[in-house]
This record gives C-alpha cells, structure tokens and sequence, in this order.
DNA sequence: TTGAATGCAAAAAATTTGCATATTG
DNA sequence: CAATATGCAAATTTTTTGCATTCAA
C-alpha cells in the first residue's frame, strides 16, 4: 500500500480520486499555485475538479507532509509535491528568475537554530530573495 | 534630510503625508500586513487612508528598499520597516509561534550561494517553517 | 453504514484599476 | 505648472463556507 494511503488512513482520513489527481498534477508541474493545480487537474481527461476541492485538498495532503507551499512571489503560494523539495529556492527580485541549490547549503544555518532555540527548521520549502548574479552585476 | 525623502526624490517620488503615516504605523507596529497597516494609520488621528493607497504606498515603499515583506503564514503578506529586519523569523507550524534569530545566524548560507551562484540573498525578511521546540517535544 | 469528501453556488477577503481631483516639488 | 499621488468606487482575483449528496473504507 502506498505511502499516500497509509499517511491518509493514520489519521481517518481518505484517498479520494480528486486527491490522487492533485498529487499528480503538482508531479507533472513541479510547483503550481491552486489555480494552476486545478487547470492541470482539469487538463488529465476527467472532469474538473470544484476549485474548493483544489484548496481543501491542498491542505489537507500538507497537513500530511505530503505536499508543501513557498511563497515565489507576493501573490498567490506555489505548491509542490513534499518528495519534491530537495532544494532551496533563490527568487531574483530583478528578473523574477527562479534558480534552485541543494538544502545542504544551509545545514550549517539549520543547524545553528536547532542548537541555539531548539527549532527544528524544514527548509524543504524554503524561498530565499535577492539578486542574482545578472541582476546584481548591471546594479 | 532624511533618508526616506532623499530616496524618493532619487526616484522622482514624493513624500507625502500618507506615506509618511504608512511609515509610522509600521514603525509602530513591528510586523503588520496591509490590513493591519490600514487599521493603525487610521488610529493616529488623522483622516482614514484608501486601502489603494496603502498598497500603492507599500509597494513604491518596497521598491525603495525602505519596507519590506515576508509570509509568515498562508495567508497575507507582512511588511515592516527595511532597517527593523535584523533579523530572521523562525515560523512554528505547529503552534504559530514567530520566534527570531539574528541574520548572522545564516551568514555561511548567504556566503555559499553568494560563492557558488553569484546570488546575493537579502534575508532580511526570511522567514522559516519548522516545529519548535515545545512542538518538536510532544510530537 | 457512516463519516469524510465533493460539488456548487454564494459569501468573504484581498487586491487592483480607472479616473477626476488634490498635492508636491 | 506638471507630474505624481490620493480617494472612491467598481471590478477582479483568490479563498472560504454551508449544505445536500456522493463515496471510500
């Protein structure tokens, strides 16, 4: 049995064919806001799926791990398969270009908060702003 | 003159005295988002602000680096002053406690993307999911 | 069977936009 | 004066809710 099911059922809660199709819409797209998640949803042959379904899906498979969120931008939250995140983000404010580098560039960070507060971070969705090289460089 | 009115002129803006209350009220607050930004501009006395023009307001005023935002939830964007960003926030998504650490505390990860992608990150308003430590315990 | 989940449609929020008018520089 | 900002109200966009119905377990 899957690892979806099992999360699911761990807490009575159920695998539904509309929750299947967002897990797998957000595979095929990699990071989608809901609106996108619906379009692709809608795009796999089935029916659509109730955009309120799309929300209360979301959040229920992040309640589960399954799924996580980040901000890109200061609109609508990205979302993406949790497996997924195995990198940071790096947002340009210039060119709004999104490059990605592996979470262990930020171990040592990770790290320090967990021995100085305790606070276990997951950087697993993590965006971080600023410039990038091109941007930075004609300043 | 001030900083604010001389990055503004730079920019052929001008300092009115909306903006200056925008400013104010987030000197007040610490963290607040646009709503919450409304509501304190409104409570200094003076006449309400339009809503347009707190964003209006928010928006040329992170352009000049002198607010800026993060998402310390879902939800809405909040913004505070560029120059109270010293520090990090660490969101609990367990019990939504914002807890804040010093921005040195990831000088070696500003550092390595900085040498290895040429990417300057400005985490003055980053903000980091994770599980406190009261959280983390009786998980 | 039975409670969790969906669809739908309406309600709320949160933002944005157009434009005449007021203000700053 | 001229160009930037504001206020207002309407239009969008995004997200949430209530409820009858459907469906997974």
């Amino acid at each position: 049995m899957s690892d979806l099911v099992t999360a699911l059922r761990a807490r009575g809660m159920r695998l539904t064919a509309q929750r299947r199709r967002i897990v797998a819409a957000l595979g095929r797209l990699g990071h989608a806001t809901p609106d996108g998640v619906a379009a692709e949803v809608a795009r796999d042959g089935e029916a659509a799926v109730a955009a309120s379904t799309i929300y209360r899906g979301l959040e229920a498979l992040e309640e589960l791990g399954i799924v996580a969120h980040t901000h890109l931008d200061r609109r609508a939250p990205t979302y993406h398969l949790a497996g997924h995140a195995d990198h940071i983000h790096l947002v340009c404010v210039g060119c709004g270009v999104v490059d990605e580098v592996p979470v262990a560039s930020a171990s040592s960070f990770v790290g320090a908060i967990a021995a100085s507060r305790g606070f276990r971070a997951d950087i697993s969705h993590l965006a971080v702003h600023g410039r990038c090289a091109g941007c930075e460089g004609h300043s």
